[in-house]
DNA sequence: TCTAGTGTTATACATATATATAACACCAAG
DNA sequence: CTTGGTGTTATATATATGTATAACACTAGA
């Protein structure tokens, strides 16, 4: 409902991950409809074509199928099709440089990656 | 001398973030001249102006300092300031959402700090 | 003074992103 | 058929980003 956009990132962008962000925690299962088009405009106060072209992205990686006059709905196969893209694309697009960045400002990846630094056994 | 733009991210951001981990990195040292504006220009094949947005957030930022006629000139501090400014930012902007990706896609710490990839799982 | 190297500004143009408004095509349900 | 919900397209406008070309202002050094 609050307006989290990140800058860095076209907003078409942010709404297409988000999605999948849905799908991959298990919010959005395979077969349901995505939220439709004119609601998620209504509820992110965004024009309805910016979430037109992210739902486009989804449709162009076969993630959502289309129905006419219905709506878009999840396809099966779409989560593990998912896991496999999305992890390859992070290991090899985004996590490379994210780890530079790591080193270079001198922190330890342990530490960022372990759940809770304080309660350390 | 390649080509390694990354579409998310408008060039001179990047150009801005090279610099950045160069100081970090030690290869630019506090006094030292950054490579001039129409030297990167023709180095990586952008327009100088380009560049020239690049150097005016360092500049903006205390980073550097500019020289009437001479250059731009790394500012003494301007590695400690960096250090501290660009870790919280990192912290506190970047790695919550990275973060929350690694859960997502159900990597661990072995995926990602091991130098060869892919673990049998 | 002249030259060659700095950063800087001015125009003009192209593309990507996002908005506002309105209309069209399709489908299920009344 | 009408209504209200889908996705979709058409215009027009604004801003950010990037390019191409050219010129200006400053400085060190020959």
């Amino acid at each position: 409902m609050d307006n989290d956009w990140n800058d860095n990132q076209p907003i078409y962008r942010q709404l297409r991950d988000r999605v999948i962000a849905m799908i991959l925690e298990g919010v959005l299962n395979e077969g349901d409809p995505l939220p439709s088009v004119r609601n998620v405009a209504a509820e992110f106060r965004v024009n309805p074509l910016t979430v037109l072209k992210a739902y486009q992205q989804l449709a162009d990686e076969q993630i959502v199928e289309k129905r006419r006059g219905m709506g878009m709905y999840i396809n099966t196969g779409a989560r593990k099709l998912l896991l496999a893209a999305e992890r390859q694309r992070f290991l090899k697009e985004q996590w490379p440089a994210i780890y530079a960045t790591i080193q270079r400002l001198g922190l330890v990846p342990a530490d960022l990656l372990s759940p809770s630094p304080t309660t350390e056994r």
